[in-house]
DNA sequence: TGAAATTAAATTGCACACAATTTAATTTCA
DNA sequence: TGAAATTAAATTGTGTGCAATTTAATTTCA
């Protein structure tokens, strides 16, 4: 155990939660492409199939994006007619994001995305609930 | 459990996985910065300490990443002097990196950077090894 | 009240990340 | 041997991701 250890790629944990992060999400593509959505696409579909309705602020806070990605996806989804982007009466600075009814729709048809993506992962139970557990943990943590 | 849960953003485990990649990286950047490095260019740099030089194909494997994203990488470490690129006389398909003198003198200044950032995750000794374990099991599970 | 401070999105600029294509070098095998 | 197939990087184009700045709306408080 020499000084230089810590610079060793085997033994990074950030780097192996780097490279599983994109690999799960190279596997979501042809997934996701067949119903004309990205990943950060489908993960703000996500938060509004649950809300319905959400402002930019309140959604960045939820996926941890600020405006600067949400902006251009969020254009990206109205284009697509999945949600509807109107700005808010009761304070104009505020975005309200929305889910649309062929967005609602598309929940429908899109719930064998997370069947397919959970198999490929292949772990037991067990394992899937303490990742889960201590990625909370990091999350929680980062923000101090 | 209907048959919507699959797509709720808290039952989902490529998500925290996302996150917490996302937001480790992200508190790098400011230890890094002060190297003049990025994350893609600091793991790298961790490959040919370790290896002293290696071509951009094996380099890929090692890192899960493309020549489409190493080379302009590749091309910025070169210019700041801490990698040389070379062509294998061999095999001129092969362009072979190398840690330069100034990329050795960097590992001697860096190595409080892992410090920090196994901080700020703030794991129990079980809880990181637990990780790292399921980590590595995913990324050899999703290669099939 | 109204200028200063604050807030929410949008914009700008830079750095990946990757699929698909192109270019150039090497290998295969009829 | 030499055309076809294969291989390694580089290039191209699209989509994030984020820091920093800008714009516009709202709130604060002297």
């Amino acid at each position: 155990m020499d000084k230089f250890d810590g610079l060793k790629l085997e033994n990074q944990l950030c780097f192996p939660l780097y490279v599983a992060s994109k690999e799960i999400i190279k596997k979501y593509k042809p997934l996701l492409e067949k119903h004309d959505l990205t990943y950060t696409q489908y993960i703000v579909l996500m938060v509004l199939w649950d809300k319905k309705y959400i402002n930019v602020k309140e959604l960045g806070k939820s996926l941890y994006l600020d405006s600067g990605t949400l902006t251009p996806v969020l254009k990206k989804l109205e284009q697509k007619g999945f949600i509807e982007r109107n700005r808010s009466s009761k304070d104009e600075r505020n975005l309200v994001v929305s889910i649309s009814s062929k967005g609602e729709i598309l929940k429908t048809k899109i719930t064998d995305v997370p069947l397919e993506v959970g198999k490929c992962m292949n772990l037991n139970q067990e394992d899937a609930i303490n990742l889960y557990k201590i990625l909370y943990k990091i999350i929680n943590n980062i923000e101090e």
